[in-house]
DNA sequence: AATAATTTGTTCGTATACAAATGAATTTCA
DNA sequence: TGAAATTCATTTGTATACGAACAAATTATT
């Protein structure tokens, strides 16, 4: 007997846990992955959807699939390109995410009467009365996922970052 | 007529450009997703991972690819599971790395002596050779995705990612 | 008006990323 | 020593993420 496995997408995620090798030695000694910022900008968007997740496990939202309500919640009407633009995500990728979130009801196309190519995207009122419940845990995720650095640290923090877009 | 598709993997990513809502009417007049660090992070790593793609575009390595050899080569003989946690990547994450080096013969697998269930991966010659090849362009890459910053305020961040991971 | 260039949304293919579950081997510990 | 717990590698399923190519619709250019 064992727990049915989850349907719509995983629950809840652990953070990986990096291993610190105990030797110094490297195959070239001036190349250490941990200090590279690739290697740390990995690192750091991992604890983040990991705190995404855990604080999200209920409503069962992605990161992206969040990003894209709240820009559609700000847009009232929005074309799934412009979508992907404005949530920094590839129209391929943007497909998918407004797939699920359509198969789900938060929200509804309407076809664009001035292009036949658009539909214009929409928050239904489900999607209202979950973006609405959500926010206010969206911000808590941001206020865990900076906890570790101090007020000041944090915004030099997203002032590197905002240069590094 | 049209050009066959790459065999192996993307060979370049175009970074997706983020659109500027012209409007500041939002949903939730305090919950601006541009300055959340979750999708700050995200931009970041986009730009980073398509700065790496255009730099190593030759040698067709990904990002974890790359750190997975450069772990093997530091350790120079690491099981699988080790080597996710050194490169802090899933079981399910790092089988596929493994596997897709395995198929190109950048690394190879010796049954462990001591143990029944694990393989020992260590860098063939191929593979030697190659991350010979990278490091340097590795370094390169670094560089460029940090150059917007200046020498302090590289350093500055680092550290906050640091104390994020 | 005819043509060229662009935009929109889609499909296909590859590669992370991780949860959950599992069998086999190993280690821990009572 | 023998049962319990852990570790290793794997499988399945879901969700990004993005290149490349494409058809249809729209816009810009001549």
């Amino acid at each position: 007997m064992h727990k049915p496995r989850v349907s719509q997408m995983a629950s809840q995620r652990n953070l990986v846990r990096q291993e610190k090798p105990e030797t110094a030695h490297r195959f070239a000694s001036d190349y250490a992955l941990e200090d590279q910022i690739g290697h740390l900008l990995r690192r750091a968007n991992q604890r983040h959807t990991s705190i995404f997740f855990e604080s999200l496990s209920d409503q069962k939202l992605t990161p992206t699939q969040f990003a894209a309500l709240v820009k559609i919640g700000d847009e009232k009407e929005v074309s799934q390109n412009r979508l992907g633009r404005l949530t920094a995500m590839d129209p391929a990728t943007i497909l998918g995410v407004v797939k699920r979130l359509g198969d789900r009801k938060l929200i509804a196309a309407h076809p664009d009467p001035n292009d036949g190519r658009r539909s214009l995207w929409r928050l239904s009122s489900r999607g209202e009365r979950l973006l609405t419940e959500v926010l206010p845990i969206a911000t808590r995720i941001t206020r865990h996922t900076l906890a570790p650095l101090s007020r000041g640290e944090q915004s030099t923090l997203l002032g590197l970052l905002r240069k590094l877009s």
